[in-house]
DNA sequence: TGTACATCAGTGAACGCGCGTTCACTGATGTAC
DNA sequence: TGTACATCAGTGAACGCGCGTTCACTGATGTAC
């Protein structure tokens, strides 16, 4: 017997698809019943509306980075390979998973103060992320802010640009290249300030 | 006597303020026309369809961004320094003009090979930040490619999550903050490999 | 200077479309007694 | 075991809406002779 929540399974994964094929835009409530084979009206029985559905992938996004992050950092015990382990998992993860890094990063699409769920799960990834950063902060004097975000700032503009096909005229812009990019960083996150 | 072309600019700067206001999702023709005050149909005479608006307006964000990179070079030899100021001029750019800034990285809603104008503004911005990229690589040993990328990934993160507002809960997401981040990394654009 | 004509930027009506959402319904499944 | 009823996940028709775009038009401006 199939559980009971196949058909919400079914929805994300359509919605997953759709936005991998046709990008966010044309992400709708009809096309994603379209894809899963049922009528347009019967998503309303899973979700409220069309930003719950978002909403869901959202959170399910930030859980999954949050699971990958922790895995990357697995048998790691210097901070500085910790941070570059955790930047590369970033990249990976944005580029297997197109569909859920966009939607988790484009704020007009599910309003996180209506959506906590998506809301808390965004917090546990970063968590990770500044746990890592004190753990560089403290050893380099230099400040846990600025380091997580400006940690965050270079695998999230090389995911982003990676991800919008902006590079692919001027340079390689291949996964290699990319964990490069991260790896020519981590003696940076060595040196004290 | 008005320029010939009024109507055109006034079409363009109501599509920046329709942007910068509701977000790039709700850009139309016919609200950009209403926010013009001319009937729906008059923006035909300027441009052909609804892409060509917004094609029109990653063109004139590239070219403002290379004049605003070209700007904060003056006076600056120093190649470290010079790339922290082309970072710096980067997210600036990208507060003052969000409008143009989601833009121009959109890649679903100007498709460059219809539109070689933009892709030509575009190409001319990137060349500016491939020239200091090139100084550096050359005093440290790195690969030019590289230390592009890396730059640009940076400062492109740096002002999406600004712009996307994500960072307000952790961590203080102001100017002032942006640009110590991106200072903090000019030790490093001097550090050979 | 006057007339005829072309051009051009606007108007307003109309088209067809896909969308989100609501409604009334159906048939299968589970539960109480 | 059988019957009555509630629940629930689906269907299919229908709504109203804003959109991009096309069309026929109008009136002002510029040009040729």
């Amino acid at each position: 017997m199939t559980p009971p929540d196949n058909l919400r399974r079914a929805l994300l994964d359509a919605s997953l698809g759709l936005i991998t094929a046709e990008g966010l835009e044309k992400f709708s409530m009809r096309e994603v019943a379209r894809r899963a084979g049922v009528s347009h009206q019967a998503p309303y029985h899973h979700f409220l509306d069309r930003e719950a559905i978002l909403a869901a992938l959202v959170a399910e996004g930030f859980e999954l980075l949050r699971q990958h992050s922790l895995a990357a950092l697995v048998g790691l015990d210097d901070p500085a390979a910790r941070l570059t382990a955790l930047g590369k998992a970033y990249v990976a993860f944005a580029l297997d998973k197109p569909a859920h890094f966009k939607l988790m990063f484009r704020s007009e699409l599910v309003r996180e103060d209506r959506h906590p769920e998506a809301q808390a799960c965004a917090k546990g990834a970063y968590e990770v992320l500044l746990s890592v950063a004190r753990e560089i902060a403290q050893r380099t004097g230099r400040s846990e802010e600025v380091v997580a975000l400006a940690g965050w700032s270079l695998v999230h503009g090389l995911a982003t640009l990676l991800l919008e096909g902006k590079l692919d005229k001027a340079m390689s812009a291949t996964r290699p290249t990319a964990d490069a990019v991260v790896q020519s960083f981590e003696s940076f996150w060595r040196t004290p300030l």
